[in-house]
DNA sequence: CGCCTTTGACCTGCGC
DNA sequence: GCGCAGGTCAAAGGCG
């Protein structure tokens, strides 16, 4: 039997005056309730069932510079924005769930994750290169959505991008599938590949996985 | 020249 | 069965 790892990474992007080059789920936190600092909120496509905490979280942000402008790297099921980074693994079939201030993660069957996040740019360099074969006009929504597939050969991650309808300063990304290659940039956890930007560092705070 | 975006057409699933 | 909406295809054109 393959491992089973629940795993979920946010690369926190903090604001200059951090001193502190690596955080814990107490630093989220604490950063979340600052006006500088606005954590986005992710969206749970797939019915999940198990609940968990962002303990399981392990959060991570650039030493030197605490604050990427557009940069920087997640997994197939990551998603950037200028606040913060989700990554979770699909690979173990992982779903998420929060609300503003993230307070509350799910885990679940599934390899489809979708992120709502602040941001003024609908298309975020994640690591990995893009194809866009699709535009396509949403009912009830001003804004169109956008199809993208890994131009990686043999990769068939997609992701759909579309603006949030009650609110265009959101970005909606969907990740569906797992990279069957490596992000140019790429650290591996407990035998998981993440995605970090590089120069990036990653602190554990806790984890938890099984394997049989 | 290769890779990309654009965009209309086509396909498919679903509800009625 | 029909119509609608979402998703994908593929030709055309642009750009480095």
């Amino acid at each position: 039997m393959a491992a089973s790892t629940s795993l979920a990474t946010a690369f926190l992007q903090v604001p200059n005056s951090n001193p502190n080059p690596t955080l814990n789920y107490t630093d989220l936190m604490n950063y979340s309730h600052q006006p500088e600092f606005e954590l986005s909120d992710y969206l749970l496509l797939e019915d999940g069932s198990i609940e968990d905490s962002m303990s399981s979280h392990h959060i991570g942000c650039h030493p030197e510079n605490p604050v990427l402008p557009e940069k920087a790297i997640t997994d197939s099921t990551g998603y950037t924005t200028n606040s913060v980074t989700y990554v979770a693994d699909t690979s173990t079939s992982s779903n998420i769930k929060c609300k503003s201030g993230v307070k509350k993660v799910k885990m679940d069957v599934g390899s489809r994750v979708a992120f709502r996040t602040k941001s003024e740019l609908e298309v975020i360099d994640d690591g990995f290169k893009w194809r866009k074969y699709g535009k396509k006009t949403v009912k009830n929504s001003p804004n169109p959505r956008n199809y993208y597939r890994c131009s990686s050969g043999g990769c068939n991650v997609k992701k759909r991008v579309e603006r949030d309808r009650e609110d265009s300063r959101y970005v909606i990304t969907t990740y569906e599938g797992v990279h069957n290659h490596e992000s140019p940039c790429v650290v591996y956890y407990n035998e998981m590949p993440l995605m970090v930007p590089s120069g990036w560092t990653l602190q554990a705070s806790h984890s938890h996985s099984s394997s049989s």
